[in-house]
DNA sequence: GTAATAGTGTCTATCAGACACTATTCA
DNA sequence: TGAATAGTGTCTGATAGACACTATTAC
């Protein structure tokens, strides 16, 4: 890093996230609509300024996003990358760092904020999203979702999608959902059992009108479990 | 992304480059001695400014700075993620956008810039640099060297590290120096050519007094391929 | 009983690692 | 010839996936 500071403008720097969760009719992903130029009235990641005063850093402020967007506090939530180019934003030289969070759709209370006319949770449709976005944000979400479909295949990262306790059998479905394949049962309780990441609640069954199914949680809810081998 | 710009500054954006090669005595990252405030005279990344006027995007001023202090242009360059907060530089909110990038060492002709005093090798000692360093720099070399390790045991990375045309022998030797631990030839010949991103250099063999060897090169130098297990 | 899902056991093809063996050069 | 590294073949323990089986509930 050197000294050298252009007199230039420094560029526009803002937190971008996409906010994933798992409906009954499939993945989908939280968008705004926005209510300012530019790009007023087309969809958005939900996203904004830095706030220089409130912020302690790049997560704090994706945290931040998330809160106001959705009221949820506690979440999976990973740093994509930074995008920056002169022209993903017509005001000049910006810098997008992107998010990706993972959020049980029943947890969260959608917020639209005073800057946006809409907030919604937008279907994910061959692997993207069925509307024109602003900004370069179509290339973040393409690249959330190859994030997302790579690191499933060896890591514990569906269980955020689900709420807190949950069974094997919806556990396995997540996992299926988002691969886009079916996966072996045995192999995968065999799999989910040596990763040793999961622990039963104790006494907690899902009962309907079949055998009853084990409850479990994540043991550390904050850590996420990589295998060493894909699924 | 809200459009509420904030009355406050924006951030300080620069691009921060943790730059490998592996020398006899090991692994060694690039480094330079600032010239200017702050942290003058303290040992740095090489980074800077982004060139508002000459800089087409994030990847294309981590390749100038790398062409500057080594007059490298085609190497393996990967962003590792964005650091920010208030009190990493002490003139306020700012942002890195850190790269990581392989090159031979032998490839290199270090240039030391105007704004450097030094420029040098400096070894990983522990996984880590034996000096202070500069801005929260230290934390960003400790990110690249846990990418770069990690990466090594399921990618095709360390080729990087060597010469265009190389031996398996010498490929094997710099997967066993970067993970600590040695490897069984057949296994190791065995993933590699299962992985098929090498080809051999027709009638090319390195010599010496015993057997000859196959030199083979990259086939496509652009692309990373990921194995699908560990090493 | 049936339907439905939970949960487990067994077999097998595959493969990573261990290890030994052959091959080819220089000195 | 010996030294050194290149390159290959064989065996074995581990295991992912296929598949069948048992278990337990509601109705």
């Amino acid at each position: 890093m050197s000294t050298d500071e252009p007199a230039v403008e420094r560029p526009i720097a803002t937190v971008d996230l996409s906010i994933f969760a798992l409906f009954p009719e499939g993945l989908r992903i939280l968008l705004v609509r926005r209510g300012n130029t530019p790009f007023e009235g087309e969809w958005a990641l939900p996203g904004g300024w830095l706030h220089a005063n409130e912020d302690s850093d790049l997560e704090a402020a994706a945290r931040r996003v998330l809160k106001d967007k959705t009221g949820i506090e506690t979440s999976y939530l990973e740093q994509l990358r930074a995008f920056g180019d002169p022209d993903r934003d017509p005001r000049g030289w910006s810098i997008s760092v992107a998010y990706m969070a993972l959020i049980d759709a029943n947890a969260a209370t959608l917020r639209r904020g005073a800057a946006t006319l809409d907030v919604a949770w937008q279907p994910i449709v061959d692997r993207a999203v069925d509307h024109v976005l602003a900004f370069d944000h179509a290339a973040i979400v393409g690249a959330a979702l190859e994030r997302l479909r790579t690191k499933v295949g060896y890591s514990t990262l569906p269980a955020h999608l689900l709420p807190d306790a949950f069974t094997l059998g919806e556990l396995q479905a997540v996992y299926e959902r988002i691969l886009g394949r079916t996966l072996d049962k045995s192999a995968f309780r065999k799999r989910i059992a040596f990763a040793d990441f999961l622990e039963p609640v104790a006494g907690a069954m899902r009962r309907a009108s079949n055998r009853p199914a084990q409850l479990y949680r994540l043991k550390s809810p904050g850590a996420t479990v990589l295998f060493d081998r894909t699924l």
